[in-house]
DNA sequence: GCTCTTATGCAACATGGTTGCATTTGACCC
DNA sequence: GGGTCAAATGCAACCATGTTGCATAAGAGC
């Protein structure tokens, strides 16, 4: 038996989508599926070049699909140094207590298991802390020195956003 | 003897500008007294209030000093949650292996001193670190309940950016 | 002062995201 | 199935933050 991927994904979304109680549309489906199914944290941009093309979503309806679902805790937004805003569907087991990973080079954004020990920062008097953001930038898996070459003739990885 | 405070942030700019070697302009020395005077991070906006009022200095050429002076060393660029850039003059003994504070409520942001005991976050293979980036988020002691009431009254603190 | 290079000012542009408002549509009820 | 109505969508215009191109001004060495 062969299952599409795509309406499994989507299928998970729906489901999501029905146990907060409010509309279950065809564009919070789309948007949600696709960040379900991304291994990494995904531009409005890269959303936008599939769901818009595909079905035609207006770009400012993903844009209010994407806070809706990061206000809902479906998703969550991870800004990064390049203006950017990047999503990701949120494992509603795994708290928003986890770190960041980004490439220097081609920009890829990843969720890093719960790894945040750094606990009591030391403040000034009178601040308090609320969360901790931790974000380590480096080389991604595709981006190491070692395939160097491979970026000199072709470019760096294209995910870049 | 009474000294001028703004006196003093501006030679001690112009001395560090001379020690580049490079042009050292009233632009450059503006911004750059501007920020070593500031107790936190200052956006272009803030900038631009007092430097192109009293002045006529023009933003382009503020955003073009603030680069250069990142650029050179002598200032650094934060990047937050909310898409604007801010500058801290850089103190250059302390290397920018350092955290950071943004206060969730009026948007302050300061450099936390040499805080970073996180070294080596797992990553997946084939990953490679090169800097871990800390963000402590929270309450300034302005902004702290303790103080809500004033904030109901006249708003939150109004360095908001 | 003169010269040469570099920095500045101004206008136009780019990008990523937001707002207002008329139209459509999902969910609920029958 | 069809009717109702609040909520979501599409579209156009807008906004905020930063960039670029190019003619002009002004540091710095002589
Ligand atoms: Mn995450
Ligand atoms: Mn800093
Ligand atoms: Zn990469
Ligand atoms: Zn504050």
């Amino acid at each position: 038996m062969v299952v599409d991927p795509a309406r499994t994904y989507r299928y998970r979304a729906e489901e999501r989508l029905r146990r907060t109680g409010a509309r279950v549309t065809r564009p919070r489906i789309e948007v949600l599926a696709m960040l379900l199914a991304a291994p990494r944290a995904l531009t409005h941009h890269e959303i936008e070049r599939q769901v818009n093309r595909a079905l035609g979503i207006d770009r400012v309806t993903i844009y209010r699909v994407l806070e809706w679902l990061t206000a809902h805790g479906l998703a969550h937004r991870i800004s990064g140094d390049d203006r950017v805003w990047r999503f990701n569907a949120a494992e509603d087991e795994r708290t928003h207590e986890h770190a960041h990973f980004k490439c220097n080079d081609c920009g890829e954004v990843i969720c890093l298991d719960k790894a945040i020990a750094a606990r009591s920062v030391p403040l000034p008097t009178g601040y308090r802390t609320q969360e901790i953001e931790l974000t380590v930038k480096g080389l991604c898996a595709d981006c190491v020195p070692a395939r160097a070459d491979r970026h000199r003739r072709q470019g760096p990885a294209q995910h870049r956003q």
